[in-house]
RNA sequence: GCCGGAGUGGCGAAAUUGGUAUACGCACCAGACUCAAAAUCUGGCGAGGUCAAACUCAUGUCGGUUCGAGUCCGACCUCCGGCACCA
């Protein structure tokens, strides 16, 4: 043991001894209870930044924390190799995409050895990889036999900056999640996938997690599946046998449509303009409307527009025809693409009739203890003027014939059944969530598995063909379509079915497919006659943690759980949800220069800070210690150099504490001595089995900058001890050896390294995870010897007495009745009441 | 606009079921060591008040419940995040 804290030597030292022991491989056959620890897959941009240390700074200290514990431990890592960056390096430096992600993939390989994170590399895997992407494709076709995933005109998503199209996910906002340019609208042909078919049970299933998934996650999916409770309506066509279907979450205000509004890209519109006269009209309106729709980024919301088409409608409640009109506001991606228009309870609807002067008819009050107020505004027929905004609560139903007077929740129901009994309607369930389009016009993608035939149309590729593998070589221009359709070779094929020549499908799949189900394969890496084995998938998943920033709270974590949930419909796994717990840890930021401001580090604002520095500058141990210990694991992560220094100071002040007593400790036995142990000792060992007591239980709770707080305690009062290693007594020797091997023991998930180091130099050969184990505290011992009670007059503190921990009620009471500073608190008064509470304070209560 | 989350020292933050507010660290101040500095060690550190103490006031604001509120209830303010015509 050097005398000097030297974490170069040390940590060299212990990455290769993991190294050579294998000490991180999980056995598939230990019959040990599992634990899968995960952090999110990493792109291989090729270097680590600040906020993947803190990330795996986590997840390892749970992995440590679980191993110690006595868990077999699966904490694996790969790479989502696959995807823009990549490509990008190709377009601007003409670099093999391939060659380029390798590399990459050796340096970052390179920079978790150096921060010595616990993973099991025997099982890493990357997405790029042919044995790997092959699955992929094979989902594709399972999901293609089962039609979960067809091919469809639309207007999809477009990123005019990285010219490809993105999902409604990774445009949520209108913008591109990845670069932030304004999304546009094109109309391409492309690949979705029917995730629409799970909303129910993306929304359902919440329930099995919603105690261990942090709750901003579940509302955001929450929102995004978009699940709205209501009733699909028809309208009949006047002097027609057409009908128009809208769709209302607020059938109680029916009576109160005063029109029905379609989207202008609603097909029935050009039908029902066949005789009109205002046909040229409205079609130029439509025309409007949608390329005002195509051009508009994240602009705010446009002013209402409408056109009234001169054709009436029949309101199936109430018989009254009512005018149709197409207006800019009505969406077509939503419910029915046509509303019924009810402006006196519809915020939308109120401002559309203003601005074209509709009736706005009341039919809901607010219900009212005097019954006469009801009686009293419900005889208003027009209070168009008395109305300055739409009233959009339930409330109570008038002048709506035969259902005045229900309530808008009876009334809701009620009114679908009728309409369901009538045949113009139904109670419904829309969502707002659409079909993942997979789709994209890239070259470094996994290959969407399908041939055109001019005789067979759309073939899937076989089975036994699989992987369709990428080229090495394509032409990549960035002009928008994929550079796979300039690869001849790629491209010309011949049919599976007739034989005949054709043509390969050009897009690749979004990057997203890969990480839908990657940590399935981490439980058997290199199985190449299925994505996987249903048996080893048992033995190890649901991911009992997963670790990583909420960006994916729609993204990543939306699409895994609809790809679990298909691969249960296959029978793969036998679960509904992939992630028991999740983790969704806060931002590393740092000061820009110059400014006040906090932000994430980034290379645009110059404040990134390069773990690798940090790492030869402080050590691995510190940095890791410094970011667990900054803040909890969900708040923002200031980064600070002079914090970083604190976390040396107190890792140094360890090690010199075990430089201190290591010679002792090794000449003296390590029994408990059956002598009576002095005051320091006892206090030593309850400061120890207080501290284990505590860190355990923050574990639990992923309480990580609270555990280092007590392991600085547990130090600090180490150091009370005062002890000369020379000459203290047997019993101050085992506190102190009991102390310090608790202390790194629980240090081990932090600073695993130097915990290993004086593991080693505390005796014990062969490494913490062979001979450790989690120390377990003694509550006898955890107890304190005697307490020290506060003693409140009217609830202020004005006194603390000494007691016994034996101490009873009444002594405790008479104790602080007759000390000394409370009695000059309450002389000259009347003590009306005293209240003990045992072992916490006494409160005595005058007047 | 709607929906979430959060407001505690100079800073990051602690605080079982309501029960000693400010643990731990950073920064800062003083002392020891040193020719000196750094490192290290020791002590101090919410505000007011005092030689020192007593004491008073402090967990965004105002009110409420309670013997007792950072914690529970009500209203409001501020900040951060998400969604944004979803019928």
């Amino acid at each position: 043991m050097d005398e000097k804290y030297f974490p170069e030597n040390i940590e060299k030292k212990w990455q290769q001894h993991w190294e050579q022991t294998k000490a991180f491989q999980a056995a598939d056959d230990d019959p040990r209870p599992r634990f899968y620890c995960l952090e999110m897959l990493p792109y291989p941009s090729g270097y680590l930044h600040m906020g993947h240390v803190r990330n795996y700074a986590i997840g390892d200290a749970l992995a440590w924390y679980k191993r110690l514990q006595g868990f077999n431990v699966l904490h694996p890592i790969g790479w989502d190799s696959f995807g823009q960056p990549a490509e990008q390096a190709a377009i601007k430096r003409g670099v093999n995409p391939r060659d380029w992600t390798e590399e990459n993939i050796v340096l970052m390989r390179g920079q978790y050895k150096r921060l010595g994170i616990s993973y099991d590399w025997s099982r890493e895997i990357a997405a790029h990889r042919p044995e790997y992407y092959k699955w992929d494709q094979w989902f594709f076709l399972k999901m293609f036999e089962r039609g979960l995933a067809y091919k469809k005109k639309s207007p999809v998503n477009w990123c005019p900056n990285e010219r490809t199209v993105l999902s409604n996910e990774q445009s949520s906002g209108g913008v591109c999640w990845r670069c932030g340019a304004s999304v546009e609208k094109r109309d391409l042909e492309q690949w979705f996938l029917r995730i629409t078919d799970y909303a129910e049970q993306l929304v359902e299933d919440m329930k099995q997690i919603e105690d261990s998934w942090p709750e901003k996650v579940l509302k955001r999916q929450r929102d995004w599946v978009g699940r709205s409770e209501g009733a699909y309506i028809d309208f009949a066509v006047k002097d027609s046998d057409k009908k128009i279907r809208v769709f209302t979450t607020r059938i109680d205000t029916i009576f109160g449509a005063t029109a029905v509004v379609l989207s202008a890209e609603h097909p029935l519109i050009d039908e029902l303009l066949e005789e009109s006269a205002l046909k040229n009209e409205v079609m130029a309106f439509a025309a409007k409307v949608k390329s005002e729709k195509a051009a508009r980024g994240r602009e705010d919301e446009e002013e209402k527009e409408g056109i009234n088409i001169g054709v009436l409608a029949v309101n199936p409640f109430s018989g009254e025809s009512i005018p149709i009109w197409v207006a800019n506001y009505v969406l077509i991606e939503y419910g029915t693409g046509a509303v019924m228009s009810v402006p006196a309870h519809d915020e939308r609807d109120f401002e559309f009739a203003q601005k074209y002067s509709l009736p706005i008819r009341r039919v809901i009050e607010r219900i009212s203890h005097n019954q006469e107020s009801i009686a009293h505004d419900a005889t208003h027929e027009d209070q168009s003027t008395a109305m300055p905004h739409a009233f959009t609560d339930y409330g109570i139903l008038v002048n709506s014939g035969n259902w005045s007077g229900k309530l808008s929740q009876d009334a809701l129901v009620e009114m679908a059944n009728y309409a369901g009994e009538h045949g113009f309607g139904q109670a419904a369930i829309t969502y707002r969530i659409r079909d993942w389009g997979i789709s994209r016009q890239r070259f470094w993608g996994a290959p969407v598995p399908i041939i055109y035939c001019d005789k067979c149309g759309v073939v899937p590729v076989p089975e036994k063909d699989l992987p369709v593998r990428l080229p090495d070589h394509a032409e990549f221009t960035g002009s928008g379509e994929s550079p796979l359709a300039g690869v001849a070779d790629f491209v010309n094929t011949t049919c599976p079915t007739c034989g005949g020549t054709a043509k390969r499908e050009t897009d690749t799949m979004d990057t997203f497919v890969d990480s839908s189900w990657y940590f399935f394969r981490y439980c058997d890496p290199r199985n190449d006659s299925a994505p996987f084995d249903p048996e080893l998938a048992k033995r190890w998943t649901p991911i009992d943690q997963y670790i990583g920033g909420d960006s994916h709270a729609v993204m990543h974590l939306i699409y895994t759980r609809f790809w679990t949930k298909f691969m249960r419909d296959i029978g793969l796994v036998s679960f509904d949800e992939p992630v028991k717990k999740l983790l969704t840890q806060g931002m590393v930021t740092n000061r820009v220069e110059g400014t006040d401001e906090w932000k994430a580090m980034s290379k645009s604002l110059g404040n990134g800070v390069d773990p690798d520095e940090m790492i030869a500058a402080f050590g691995a141990d510190a940095a890791r210690l410094f970011t667990l210990f900054a803040a909890p694991v969900e708040n923002e992560l200031r980064w600070s150099e002079t914090g970083i220094e604190g976390a040396v100071r107190f890792l140094r002040r360890v090690y010199t504490m075990v430089w201190r007593w290591h010679e002792r400790l090794s000449n003296s036995a390590s029994a408990p001595p059956g002598e009576e142990s002095s005051a320091g000792a006892r206090a030593l060992r309850r400061k120890t089995h207080q501290t284990i007591a505590k860190v355990t239980s923050d574990f639990e709770g992923l309480h990580l900058n609270t555990i280092v707080a007590a392991l600085m305690e547990l130090l600090n009062e180490l150091g009370d001890l005062n002890a000369d290693p020379g000459t203290a007594s047997e019993g101050d020797v085992f506190a102190v050896r009991e102390a310090l091997e608790s202390l790194v023991l629980m240090l081990a998930p932090f600073s695993p390294h130097v915990a290993e180091e004086i593991w080693e130099n505390l005796g014990h050969a062969g490494g913490l995870l062979s001979s450790g184990r989690w120390p377990q505290a003694d509550t006898e011992l955890a107890r304190r010897e005697e307490l020290e009670i506060p003693i409140q007059v009217n609830g202020k503190l004005r006194s603390r007495v000494l007691a016994s921990t034996e101490v009873t009620e009444e002594e405790l009471r008479t104790a602080a009745l007759n000390d000394e500073k409370v009695r000059a608190f309450i002389e000259g008064h009347e003590v009306v009441k005293v209240i003990v509470v045992p072992q916490r304070l006494v409160n005595v209560v005058v007047r």
